[in-house]
Parts: structure tokens; sequence; C-alpha cells
DNA sequence: AGACTCCCTGGAAACGTTTACAAGTCAGGG
DNA sequence: CCCTGACTTGTAAACGTTTCCAGGGAGTCT
């Protein structure tokens, strides 16, 4: 009889309402003094004790929902196993956790259904806003960003009316630097292995090799231009046709992983890296480092890009209000084994310094 | 006046409340009529119409509050630049994907402390169930499982008696396909490139290698045993300071990364693989493949793991009071150019067939 | 001694949904 | 004409927190 009935959930874990009813106190007293705000000794006591013997698990989704909060923000990118975008994470990580936040990532696949469905699903409430990466990039997206009730931060490319956070590289522009740097290193065939013409960043590399040429008064050999996937497997694939039907003396690729199928290649066919074929790959990231010869690459500062969309993102968390801003990172290449000159070095350096270290890089100015 | 009160949320968005104002319905009409079960023509017409106007965007955190449940899954794995946390979250994501659900991946760095925050953090509720994959296990991590309010599935070794449901493969025995093969195609001196020895593949993988040798009455030789990191920095710096001492005719390395952290090394110092010495790797990633020479691999099942995994959890979601089960995925050698016996080929494959295609495997039984 | 402050407490109202239940409408069959 | 059943609707109670508010006790200053 006298003893009050504990009121556990649903599924008959302890809620506030158990321990309160345990300690004898109300749920108001029992709440403040599991969030560490006021409480009398006893009281404190008396609940910290009741919460453990019941063994006390707070509701995060009852709590974000009067609290208007969650403390997690996402990452959407399409390919994980691109290790650009682990770069970028790890960046974006760095600045989520220093606001007490946690970063969840989501891999779309690069399916713009997915994709679509992920801000539609996630963007209703489950983060305190998100971090997205399109490679294709379709009306829908930006309406589901548009409407979305959580802040949106878009890394690449957009429409330059969109209302929409957005941090960016000029992706044209790197290819250019790479041009510039394989033509004044005496070569003369260039050959480039592109991703997809329909995604953002294959168009953008694409308009910005023809571009490069251009400048320099030579006229685009389609013979030299392969399309194919950003990845590792269809670069090999591309690459071995290119080679088939020209004689590059310098290939540039998209990204450092289609860069690494076309070393590959390059590799199979006894072709010496960089006195026959200079390679160049675009992303700089750790995988270029990791080939042998090191590959140079064209860094779009991706982990910049990553910081400074959190850091948008946090801003924009903290004032909703502000008008839609533009981060902007310059690229920069880095040059290393996979393109010196022909006669330069007798045989792929053996850099003794570790993986990591600085290489040359030329800087562009900002925009 | 007449004008009946439309009640957004605290932000101003736009509630079920404000819809069925605007509809001139109540609450549980617009809420039914949202969720497309029962309402009148006329009804559907007009909340469908009102919430068009307002645009109106459920907030799920209030529907999981009610119907405990999310959609979401988490998988929390130590650093998602090894490529094999990448093989193993394609499989999930695809059974988790088949069951409406959706698949969010928190990188820990392999830091104990975040790991276990994580678990009291995200297990709260955020997500219907969780994949861990930790390298190191403390008591915490193993009280946070058992206590948290949400199911939990590790992916690697745990003790014994814990109750908590798990998929292992037996990579000591892994190691012993690796020596066993390395020794048949007539190495004699196998150096051992390991990770750190408190964690749980490191030590897993030291003793298997110890075990293998003595198999074959061979005492171990610890000159060529080298640690650090399960980094290619790392396994870069490694593999040149046993071979500053040693001289190996063959490593064997305790992952992929390493293992290309040493192949660029010994092709730094003009060894010749695997002509002068084989390199064996262990997890048989995508990196594998991509190496050139392309590097025989240990495989531990990743893709296999994460699927069951995923399923594992799925079926306890669905039947909470199941008792704690174990699943075992046997261990597999790839072997590829990287080992093929000295006098075999006389330069690292040249592999026609696109990545990707069948090794050679020597598969080992079902425990 | 009275007024004032400070701290602690419990009741109750949020947060935005879903849903059990009861009440209402309407058509058709007896 | 009434009863039954099918269907629709609205009221209200959940879900588990946090927090506003008012009340009360203890102490301090005048």
């Amino acid at each position: 009889m006298g003893r009050k009935r504990l009121q556990p959930s649903a599924d008959g874990r302890p809620t506030v309402h158990t321990v309160a009813a345990r300690a004898g106190v109300s749920i108001a007293s029992a709440s403040r003094v599991l969030n560490g705000v006021g409480g009398s000794p006893e009281t404190v006591r008396r609940v910290r004790a009741a919460a453990a013997e019941v063994g006390y698990v707070p509701n995060a989704i009852a709590r974000s929902l009067q609290s208007q909060r969650t403390g997690l923000v996402a990452l959407a990118v399409a390919d994980i196993g691109n290790p650009v975008y682990v770069a970028m994470m790890r960046a974006i990580e760095a600045v989520v956790a220093a606001s007490g936040r946690q970063l969840l990532v989501h891999a779309t696949g690069g399916d713009v259904a997915g994709e679509i469905s992920l801000l539609r699903r996630l963007a209703h409430r489950y983060v305190d806003g998100m971090i997205v990466s399109p490679i294709r990039l379709t009306d829908h997206h930006l309406e589901a960003m548009v409407v979305s009730p959580v802040p949106v931060v878009v890394v690449g490319q957009l429409p330059d009316d969109a209302p929409v956070d957005n941090v960016r590289t000029d992706s044209r522009a790197g290819v250019g630097l790479a041009v510039d740097h394989l033509l004044a290193t005496g070569r003369q065939r260039i050959g480039f292995l592109n991703g997809p013409l329909d995604t953002v960043p294959g168009a953008a590399r694409d308009a910005g090799f023809r571009a490069a040429l251009a400048n320099h008064g030579i006229t685009v050999d389609e013979n030299l231009i392969e399309v194919g996937d950003f990845q590792y497997a269809a670069g090999r694939a591309a690459a071995a046709r290119l080679l088939a039907r020209a004689e590059p003396d310098a290939l540039l690729c998209a990204n450092d992983l289609i860069a690494v199928g076309a070393l590959h290649a390059l590799l199979s066919e006894d072709r010496r890296v960089p006195q026959d074929v200079a390679l160049v790959g675009m992303d700089d990231t750790e995988l270029a480092q990791m080939a042998f010869p090191q590959l140079s690459s064209v860094s779009l500062g991706s982990a910049d890009r990553g910081r400074r969309a959190a850091e948008l993102l946090l801003e924009r968390i903290a004032e909703p209000d502000l008008p839609p801003r533009r981060a902007h990172v310059a690229p920069s290449l880095a040059v290393r084994a996979s393109s010196l000159p022909p006669g330069a070095a007798p045989r792929p350096a053996a850099p003794s310094q570790p993986a990591g270290a600085e290489p040359v890089t030329t800087p562009m100015e900002v925009i």
C-alpha cells in the first residue's frame, strides 16, 4: 500500500519519474540534480543514489524535444572511400568537437535520390545542422536545402543565387596550375583523365583543362582526353584506353584515385614515371604520398574547406538570420617526384624525410 | 477577429497545430492525413493544401519521442581513413538501408574516452542501435555497452563472458596463413611489422605470428619485429628501422596501410618486390590492389563481418530479449604479385584483368 | 521585529508528435 | 422508422524531458 508507484518508461527502463519517486522528491528536483544545477546536499545525495540504483540513463530524444537541439552535426559525402573526404572530415570533426558537438557522417554513394532523402530525414531535426558535398546538384537538392529547418552548408560549386552558405574552391584554376607546371617543365602532349562530365567537379575540370590549354595557344586534342568515374579502377581503365591510342608525355588526372589507377596502368606497361610520362593528380590526398613515386597533386584545400564549412555552420547555428555567406579556398600545386622534368631525376625520388613533409607548393592568389 | 490563432513552434516554424488550424481541422485529423492514414477526401485536400502553404516539415524528434524509434543506426570506428572500415561500412550500409533505416558513421580516432562518450551519448536514444569496432577495449567500454538502452554489436575480439552480440574473425589464424605461405614459397627470414601491442588486433597478431613460427619450429628473432601505429607513415618508418638492422626476405604487415608504407620504404632503398623481399599485408583492402606491385593480403572478411554485424543488430532490434550471440568469419589469404616466389616472375605481374578480379585464395575452415 | 534576500522545492506547463477512445455522421437493411 | 456498421472526427493523454513560477524556510541587515 504505502509504497509509491514508480513510473518506468514503456519498455521498462527507468525515467526521471522513477528516480524522483525512489528518491522521494519531485521530478523537477530530480531533473535539476541530474543536470547538476541546484539542489540541497541531501537531495543531491538521494537523487544520485536513486539514479545509480535503478541505472538511470537520460533519454536524449526527450531532452532534445525540450531543448530544441541535439548537439549533433552531420556530414554527407558521396564516397567515403575517397581520401579527399577523409581529410575534409577530419578538419570538420576538429571544429565540431571543439564546440562540444559530435559529427556524424553519411555516405550517399553519389546517389541523388538518397542524398535528398537524407537531407529530408536528417534535416527534420535529428541534427543541429549539416554539411553537404554533392557531386551532382539538382533543383531538388537546392529546394531541400532551402526548405530545411536546420542550417545547411554546401562544400562545392553552387548556383550564384542560391541562398545557401557555401565553401568553394576554384578547381578550374587548379587544373590551370597543373597544366602550367607540366608545360613549364617541358611536357608537350598532356593527356587528361577526367570524371563524369555531368558532375559538378567533372564539368569544372573539363572547362579548366580546355581554358588552360587555350591560354597557352594549344589546341585541344580530343584523343588525349578520357572520361570515367572518379575511382581507382576507372582511372586505370581510362589510362589504358588512352595509352592504347595516343602517346602522351604527361597525364593530368581529375583526382588522386584516378591518378593512382593511371600510375598502375603506366607501370604495367613499363612506362617510367616521371621520365617517360609525368603524372599529376588532384586533391592532394594522403594517397598521393603513398604512391611510389609520390604523386604531384593539385591541392584544393580539402582540409581548409572542411574547416571553413564547419565554422560557417556553427556561426549560422548560433545566428540563424545571417545572410547567406560564401568562403573561398585557393588551390595550390604540390610538386613531387611523379612530375619532375624528364632529365631531372635518374630515378623516382627516394625521399628520406617522413611522409607528410611539406612539398613544394605554388600558392595562388585568393579570389 | 474570428481568425483562429495559429500555433507555430518556438522558432516560428509551422507545426501540426499550424497546419490543423489553417485547414480548420483538429490536430488529430491533420496528423492522420500527414501520415496517410484515414481522412475524408475533403479533409485530405485541405490539410495537404495547408501543409504545402506553410511549408510544414514534421519534427522527427517529436515523432521519435512518441514512437520510441529513430530509424537511425550508428557505426563507430577508430579510423575512417583506413580502407578496411570503408569496406565494412559499405556492407553494413547495404543491410541497414534494406531495412529502411539510415546509417551514420562516427570516427572515434581510436580515442578511448571519445568512444565511450559516443556510446553514452548516441546510445541514449538518438539511434536505434549501434555497431562498434573498438581497437582498444576497456572495462568502461564493456560497462557502457551493457548499460546501453539501445542494442550494441561489437566487431572484434571480446571477452568470452561479455553479454554483447559479437562478430569476430580469427586474426591469429590469419597471420598463420601468411606465415605458412611465405615459408612454403621459400622465404626464410620473415620480418613482422605490427601495430601497438596494447590494442586488441595488435596483440592478436603478435600472438599469431609467434605461434605460427613455433608451429614450424622456428625461433623468433626479435630483431625482425617492429611495432608502430596502424598507419601508412608508421609502417614506412618501421620498415626503414627494420631494414637498417636486419636482412629480411619477407615482410608481414599487420594491415595494408603498414604494408603500403613498407612497400614505399623497400622501393626507396632499391629493393625489388617480390624478388628481394616478399610483402604481405592484412585486411585485403582496395589499397592492396592499388599498390604496384599488387599486395598479397590476409583477408579478414571485413565486408562479411560488417554484413553479419548489421544482421545481428537488426535481429536484436526486432527482438531485444535474444540471448547474446556470436558470429565468426574465417580468414583467407589473397596471393598477389608482392609475394610470388623469388624466381617466379621476372617482373612484378602486369595484370591485364581489371582491378578487383579474384585473386588466388586459400580459404580456411569455418570455426 | 520586520523586511529583505537567497536558496530549495514541487506543481504544472511546455516541446511536437501519435493514438486510444468516444462521439458523431451517414447509408443501408430489417 | 430504427438499428447496425463503417467511417470520420475531435478531445485528451501519452512519450520523457526541462523550466517557469510561486511558495516556503532560513538567514541577514536595518
